[in-house]
This record gives C-alpha cells, sequence and structure tokens, in this order.
DNA sequence: ACATAATGACTGACCAGTCAGTCAGTATGT
DNA sequence: ACATACTGACTGACTGGTCAGTCATTATGT
C-alpha cells in the first residue's frame, strides 16, 4: 500500500504557538512578540520566492530557511509543515484584498470611474506587488490543495464576485452596461489574470501591457451602451 | 526478503501482453511498429493523466508505467528522462491545433460566422478533450520548462494570435470591431482561458457555462460596432 | 535560575534512472 | 519439418542522491 502523502511521514501534530490564543498570566514581552512576527514574515516572504520559482513540490525548506536567515527548524516553530506554511502564505497575502474590493462597491459612482478604480486597483495592489506571484501561485498549484482552493473560493472569489454582479447589475439598470456581464463577472477579471499568466510565460519574448489591455477591455465591454 | 544474487532473482513468470495473436500469415514489421506506436501512446496517455493529477514534480514514473501497462524501464526505452515525457507529451497535443486556428482564418468569412466557429472549435477541441488538461499542465509548469514555453510561444501561440490579429485587421477595416481589439488578441482568449482554470479549481462549487460565456464575451465586444 | 527560542545533524521515506536478465519471435542450418 | 542460435523489446530489483520532518543540544531573554 502506498502512504497518503509522498515524502511526509508526519505522525504527531505539533502545536504551533504565535496566531493560537495567549489567554494566560504569561505576557510574554514586546521586544519578543515583534520579533517572532518579524522572523514570521521572513519565513513567509522567502517561502514566497522559493514557492514562486520552484513551485511547491520543488521547493526546498533548506532553501527556505537560509533565505529568511534561519534554521530550518525554525520554520517548524512557526508553521505545521510545508503544506501549511504554503496555505498561510496564501491566505495572508490574499486575505486583504476582500475589504478593498468591497470597500469599491460600496461607493455608488459611475461605473467608468469605478472601472478606473478596478483597474488601478488591481495593477498597483496585485499585479506590480507579489500578489501577483501569489495568485499565480494559486492557479498553478491550488488544484492540488483543494482545502486552499476552498478558502480561496469561499473567502475571497465569491465576495468579490459577489460585489461585481451588486455593481454591474445597478450599471446595467442605469443602461451602463450589457444586462450580459452581470451573469459573467469573470469575463471583467478576465485579461487581469491572462497578463499575469502571460508575465510568467512569455514575457521575455512579447512583453504586455496590462493597464493598457485592461483599459482597452473595458472600454470595449462599455462601449455597447454608449449609443441607446 | 529473497535477494540471493543482485540483480538476478527473477521469479514470476512473464505473462506476455494478452490479446496479441498472429491472425495473418504476414508477421511483418508492421505489426511491430504498429504495437510500438500503441505503447508510446499508453505511456503519454498515462503520463497525461499523472502529470495532471499530481503535477509534474509529484508524478511518479512508477504509476505512469503501471496505467500504461508497461514496466518502468519501458518508459526509458521511449523517452530519455521524465522532463522529455512531459514536454513531448505537450508537443504532441497541442502541434496539430495551429493548423486548425490558421484555417481558420484563410476563409474570409464574416466576423460573426468566424466568432461562432473559433467558439465551437475551443469547447469542442479543446474544453471538451484532454488538450484542456494539456493547457492547464502549460499554465501551471510552463514556468519551469523555458525551452517548453519558448516552443509554445513560437510554434503555436504567436502563429495562432498572428492569425487572429489578420482576422480582427480584417473585421475594423469593415468596421465590424474596434481597433482596440486587433492590438489584444488575447482579450479573445481570456475567457476560454479562465474557464479552464475556473473548472480546474472552482467547478466543484459553483459551475461555469464556457460556451455561453464565451458568447456573452463575443457579443459584448462586437456590440462596440453596431450603433455607429 | 529558568523558560522559551533556535539550531542543524540526523533519519528514513522516496523515487528517477539503470542494467543484468528474460523470452517471444525470427532466422539459419540440417 | 525440426532444432538450434540469435535478436532486441521488455522487465523490475536495485542504487544513489534528495529532502521533509525530528530532536538533543545550545543560545537567549527575563
Amino acid at each position: 500500500m502506498t502512504t497518503a502523502h509522498p515524502r511526509s511521514a508526519r505522525k504527531t501534530p505539533r502545536r504551533r504557538r504565535g496566531a493560537t490564543h495567549r489567554p494566560g498570566p504569561k505576557p510574554l514581552s514586546k521586544a519578543r512578540e515583534a520579533r517572532s512576527a518579524a522572523r514570521r514574515e521572513a519565513i513567509l516572504s522567502a517561502a514566497l520566492d522559493e514557492f514562486s520559482s520552484r513551485g511547491f513540490e520543488a521547493a526546498r525548506l533548506d532553501d527556505v530557511a537560509k533565505r529568511a536567515g534561519v534554521a530550518k527548524g525554525t520554520i517548524y516553530l512557526y508553521f505545521r509543515d510545508k503544506e501549511s506554511l504554503f496555505q498561510e502564505l496564501i491566505r495572508a497575502m490574499l486575505t486583504p484584498l476582500v475589504g478593498t474590493i468591497e470597500a469599491l462597491g460600496a461607493a455608488d459612482v459611475p461605473i467608468n470611474a469605478l472601472a478606473e478604480q478596478l483597474v488601478e486597483l488591481f495593477v498597483r495592489e496585485v499585479y506590480e506587488t507579489r500578489r501577483k506571484d501569489v495568485i499565480r501561485l494559486m492557479i498553478s498549484e491550488g488544484r492540488r490543495f483543494p482545502k486552499l482552493a476552498e478558502f480561496y473560493y469561499r473567502e475571497v472569489l465569491s465576495r468579490i464576485i459577489g460585489t461585481m454582479r451588486v455593481i454591474l447589475r445597478r450599471a446595467a439598470a442605469r443602461g451602463e452596461v450589457s444586462q450580459g456581464l452581470a451573469e459573467f463577472p469573470q469575463i471583467i477579471a478576465a485579461p487581469g489574470l491572462v497578463a499575469i499568466i502571460w508575465s510568467g510565460l512569455f514575457e521575455r519574448f512579447e512583453s504586455l501591457d496590462v493597464r493598457k489591455m485592461m483599459k482597452a477591455h473595458i472600454e470595449l465591454l462599455f462601449a455597447s451602451r454608449r449609443a441607446p
């Protein structure tokens, strides 16, 4: 019989500190906690670099440790195992996006201005940051982490899509966009995703101006309602 | 443990392949060649399954062999190594697409009919076949195989994009679509790609009707020129 | 002094790739 | 027709290197 996971002889679940509650009468010193948080960050950052360039399976925890300026064992003080490190990484980077997007939907501005903001937000907060790599990782490896895919769908995607639907329906009611769009909000995001994939695979052969492409796309989509 | 001599202990009598009766009076080398080709196919097919479900690194050649009904050593008679197997797989599956797409560009039909054909082609020849998995693999793993990415760009993508540009410019000259589209043919394909990614990650939470989405998208794009 | 954090050498699973051995099918000799 | 030798496609046990995860030991902070 084969083992469930290759290369993992995990038996004893390890208790982590950090995220778990700290109710006791033992207040850790501020400096200590700050240092601890900094280490955690360093490990996550190093992990992102390694996972991004080699992929989840091929990335070596030894390298993550070296890059983070930490011994390998230290990683296990902060994360249960390799998989857990990977999942935490993606969670930590993508969770903040939701609030930002939802905030956009709250304001009731004309669709043109909103679209402009959306493109800016994507380029500035995703495409030009390491979040681009996180999304690439999600795309590449997500399939092998069903729990992560579920988290991402539930906590991030479905909420963004929901927000988009609200926005698009409102705009459709005003005649600013066609009804069809509200049914497939994915269409709005599609060029952004394509740009992320393109940049990873083909940038060196032919570069792609994301901002320009997204603007062109949105203009095409909205043009359908400009001549009532 | 029966290890009398190193590398010798043969125990199980070999069972030859099942249905290999030579019915005809022609035991020509034709049969051999056909058998050889069939084996190659079996290995490629098994490899696609394994690579698709576990990813390149995690896929075991032992499993590929088992699935193909072949011993591991046999794989090495047909392919140099694991990486080579992977690359051949992608090449073999995607190369035929180019001709089909280029043929579409040759005929000078109205853009509406052409768009319809394009969607049908994508759904029938990619989305509903194993080519979908191959493209998913290309997206997921391509970054770690620069040679493969280059091949794909040079032999597949750039030609498809070139064809699309010709088509779109022609349509733009007739006023059927806006100029902007010809600059970013990627936009046309974007929903298709998104659908492939979506199906792998989130299908189980929310299904997505590719055909409908692509048609909606194209309709939105073309609508911009319907009211001058 | 004590608790907690950090270290890194070590272990055992794991797997790509190898190669000595096997045998169905073919060719040659009588 | 029959026997004997030859061929090479195929096999799978084995090796060597890799790496996730462990834990006895050492360092650091209060």
